[in-house]
DNA sequence: TTGTTAACTAAACACTGTTAACTTAGGGAT
DNA sequence: ATCCCTAAGTTAACAGTGTTTAGTTAACAA
């Protein structure tokens, strides 16, 4: 038998040529630099043959996001070791910044982008609250050890509220540097200088007064 | 004679017209939505009409955009009436996110996306830095006030990276709202908490560790 | 050898921003 | 009054887009 496996293998093969042509433009071009047409060139298909495995081109690059979501989540669990939990926080905080600015294509399609609704897939289930391949799961997890360690001012226990803020801190950060980085209108300090002032404020902003010198 | 002086005013009545047609389309459908074609039916022109009064789709969302940032700037002017520095840049901060999240559409063009560089026309040189139609130039006005009053922390005396971190965190709470704010993937706070948060959160770690109560 | 299935393709549809070539209306000068 | 010229506006087309429909082809199962 096994016919059926080495078809469902091939398939997935030229799925897999699929997406990684499409990243290879993705990186470089950008989502709306990137043709269906010119995707099927490279892997020398035709281009309807995109959709026998993807529904549609915001699929596809969904699929290459889902990738980069558990990356990131890696790269956090890899990296962010530090036992003491606010400089955990700010270990996040600089990888996370890190991250958008080294790809920032990818970036602005996974946060900087609105994406129609879509109901939560299988692919979804598997990796919401997962702090493995979840990257807000794993900052949540982070931010609740810094609450549980009572490393916060004492009214601030909510940790998705506490997670939401700091993520959106250094979003604004990666975010702004992406649309507006260069832009003459306004006189720019260095990113580095930036995400630090940043990190070293939004944190400040949330231990007890006495618990951070300087 | 006048003449000359009625074909301008007309031509830039028909400019005028063009603009609104596309304000309204932008405000629904957002930049994407708006196609060329669309526009010029509304005002019942040929789609090539348009390009008699821009250079192209770029240039007429940009003018739409010059005309909000100068909106923008006069509400900061109007409404950021508090005496105290600090508690002027908390009302500074509510009132952006507050005109991100009325906005979105605009905001999305405005600070969201990636536009090509551009010199600075002449429009663009009346603006920069007259804190009456330059949104940015007033923040940095209210930074240096609050530097100047004495209540940050001493070592914080750059007034434009100060801004741009303020910034950067009311524009990660607006944008990630926009273009995150429906996923199913987060457990999302109301965006009032976040906003309160993050404004609280940052002027905090800006000021000296005994100056806010709380 | 036939029938079925599934991968794949060619051609077309309905769009998009933009341009080149043409028309036309209005005023100035002879 | 006639000619000319300027500039606003139009038609038709180009080159591209995402996507769909209908058809082909190749490989396996019966």
């Amino acid at each position: 038998m096994g016919v059926k496996e080495r078809r469902e293998r091939e398939k997935s093969e030229t799925r897999d040529k699929i997406l990684d042509a499409a990243r290879e433009l993705f990186v470089s071009e950008g989502y709306e630099g990137v043709s269906m047409r010119r995707v099927a060139e490279i892997i020398e298909y035709s281009p309807t043959a995109i959709y026998l495995h993807f529904a549609d081109k915001e699929e596809l690059f969904r699929e290459l996001c889902h990738q980069d979501y558990a990356r990131l989540a890696e790269v956090f669990q890899s990296s962010a070791i530090s036992s003491d939990p606010i400089e955990r926080l700010k270990q996040i905080g600089a990888i996370y910044i890190e991250f958008g600015t080294r790809n920032p294509n990818h970036y602005k399609f996974m946060f900087m982008t609105t994406q129609p609704v879509h109901e939560p897939d299988e692919l979804d289930r598997e990796m919401i609250g997962n702090p493995e391949v979840d990257a807000y799961a794993f900052l949540k997890w982070a931010v609740q050890q810094a609450v549980d360690a009572g490393s916060f001012r004492p009214e601030l226990t909510d940790a998705d509220l506490i997670s939401q803020t700091l993520w959106a801190a250094v979003h604004g950060v990666i975010s702004l540097q992406i649309a507006k980085g260069s832009d003459q209108w306004v006189d720019w300090r260095p990113l580095a200088d930036r995400a630090e002032l940043m990190l070293e404020t939004t944190l400040r902003g949330l231990v007890p007064p006495q618990k951070v010198e300087g």
